[in-house]
RNA sequence: GGUUCCUUAGCCGAGUGGUUAGGCGGCGGUCUGCAAAACCGUAUACGGCGGUUCGAAUCCGCCAGGAACCUCCA
């Protein structure tokens, strides 16, 4: 039985129960990275909420079918109309072939996203890839009526549709507003309106990246590209779009309206999108000059971190606050992070080795029932995180012989941890001693510790410290528990 | 300018009509040769002013401050 869970849908503004297409399985698609730049943030928020969407779903029975794609034509630089195709221009700057460029951040993405424990879509289908599907797209929406050809372009005849349809219904905006809006600023276009978009572009003698159509010799515009491939891997209906609250308008409106246009029915059934991160209140994001790659978090290498962060806490960042609001970004709250982060996994490493008595006062089904009611309630990570809090104190409680656990419970919590910890939230062991990457290095810290623990019971306090501090210097962490030493490296 | 949204303790962040959110930090304690770590306990709150209500951080109005989208964006 899988157990129900609300979506908060953008389309009605409200939290729905999600009833699938099809009885038991799920199809997802999420508007990827445009691979013209180096990761950052807002692309780890973007898909750590919708990896956490796909684990939650698996988690609860469902197939899914994930696919999230890489954009890598068609962007228009800021002058809209006239622009340079926006990887091609970056391909100047660097003397690169533009698919070397796409290649490179394309590489870069998902060497971040691994190291953010991401799972791997079903399917990551590339824009280049699937021209000729968006072809014959813009061929189904010309054949409809709801476009137009100027000069080898094709555009979106946006006033047409929306006089005998609804548009801007996701992003809340009215028809007339959006005309009047722009009509001013409507020069000697080859749209007939301010409002219109292009499907197909032709492409200037300056581009290197064009294909040909029936059209001209161009490209996709870039709306065209989610609305085809959503289509051929999920169908011209499917449950599930996610992406970015900035990607609403125009994007996902361009993109509702085209689908509508070349198939005669909605696509989407539930619009889902994750709020920005923001820096000191203020949007991070490329155009703005301030978005922190992720490598630079990784590595600690910018002026504004203090240190580096691991993508684990990162990813527990994220997780700590709910994917509709906003999340600041700041040392303070991500070196918070850190710890909570390792005190959770401390936690679970230690319910295995829980004593266990004839009766428990956990009351395990309750934490579990918590958790998952969270998670159903539109992916409240918040809530489950504080409910597994709630576990933590008592595992520690049970450890302490304050507390105890049955062994039924203790495998039930276990498996709750397990769950939660790394098939839900995809956190995983980062520490070096873990990932055993040293065993020398082990055995000789070991040797040290031996001596310290020799010099300690001679009540040689010189030695002792001696020791301890000159590894500190180093950068181990050498921590005297009751159950004897131990220690880590740190960085 | 238009549309939408936000304002919760030192920091980050849930909640959304009556019941402890949680994490980090602070403070107190346990442990320790000392310290650190770990663990336990604990205090501090709902931007301002009105209204509705038996009762509001939660609903409504006004004001102040901030943000997003309207152009490429996760």
């Amino acid at each position: 039985m899988i157990q129900e869970i609300q979506i908060y849908n953008t389309l009605t503004r409200k939290k729905e129960v999600f009833e699938p297409l099809a009885a038991g399985k799920v199809g997802l698609y999420v508007c990827g990275p445009t691979v013209y730049g180096p990761p950052h943030l807002g692309h780890a928020r973007s898909a750590i909420t919708f990896d956490l969407l796909f684990r939650y779903l698996k988690q609860i029975g469902y197939q899914v079918r994930y696919v999230r794609n890489i954009t890598d034509v068609g962007h228009l630089v800021a002058d809209a109309d006239e622009g340079e195709d926006k990887i091609a221009k970056q391909a100047k700057l660097d003397e690169l072939e533009p698919m070397e460029v796409v290649q490179k951040y394309t590489n870069m993405y998902h060497q971040a996203m691994a190291l953010l424990n991401l799972d791997s879509p079903s399917i990551e289908p590339r824009a280049s890839g699937h021209i000729i599907e968006q072809i014959e797209e813009v061929k189904k929406i010309l054949a409809s009526g709801y476009a137009y050809e100027s000069n080898g372009s094709v555009y979106f005849d946006v006033e047409k549709f929306a006089s005998e349809n609804e548009y801007g219904k996701l992003s809340g905006r009215k028809i007339e507003d959006l005309i009047s809006n722009t009509r001013t600023l409507d020069g000697q276009s080859e749209k007939r309106s301010g409002l219109d978009f292009a499907i197909w572009k032709k492409a200037q003698p300056e581009h290197l990246m064009h294909w040909p159509s029936p059209w001209s010799e161009g490209f996709p515009g870039w709306h065209i590209e989610c609305t085809a491939m959503s289509c051929k891997y999920l169908g011209e209906t499917f449950d599930i779009h996610g992406g970015g609250m900035d990607l609403t308008f125009p994007h996902h409106e361009a993109e509702m309206a085209q689908s509508l246009a070349a198939h005669g029915k909605p696509a989407v059934r539930y619009w889902m999108h994750n709020n920005m991160i923001t820096l000191n209140g203020q949007k991070m994001g490329k155009s703005l000059g301030n978005a922190i790659s992720l490598e630079e978090f990784f590595s600690g290498n910018h002026p504004l971190l203090e240190k580096a962060y691991s993508p684990m806490t990162i990813r527990f960042f994220m997780l700590q606050a709910h994917y509709r609001s906003t999340l600041d970004f700041s040392n303070e709250a991500l070196q918070a992070s850190e710890k909570g982060l390792e005190r959770l996994m401390k936690a679970v490493s230690k319910i295995n080795s829980l004593p266990v008595s004839e009766s428990s006062t956990i009351p395990v089904s309750e934490i579990a029932a918590n958790c998952f009611a969270a998670m159903s309630d539109d992916l409240n990570s918040p809530i489950a995180i504080a409910g597994l809090f709630e576990g933590v104190k008592l595992i520690n409680s049970v450890a302490d012989g304050k507390s105890t656990i049955s062994a039924d419970d203790r495998d039930a919590l276990n498996r709750l941890f397990h769950a939660f910890v790394f098939d839900i939230f995809g956190f995983k062991a980062e520490n070096q001693l873990e990932s055993g990457t040293s065993e020398v290095l082990s055995e000789v810290v070991d040797l040290l510790m031996k001596l310290r623990a020799e010099a300690k019971a001679n009540k040689d306090w010189a030695t002792s410290d001696k020791i301890r501090n000159e590894l500190a210097a180093i950068g181990f962490d050498i921590k005297d528990g009751k159950e004897g030493v131990s220690w880590e490296l740190k960085k």
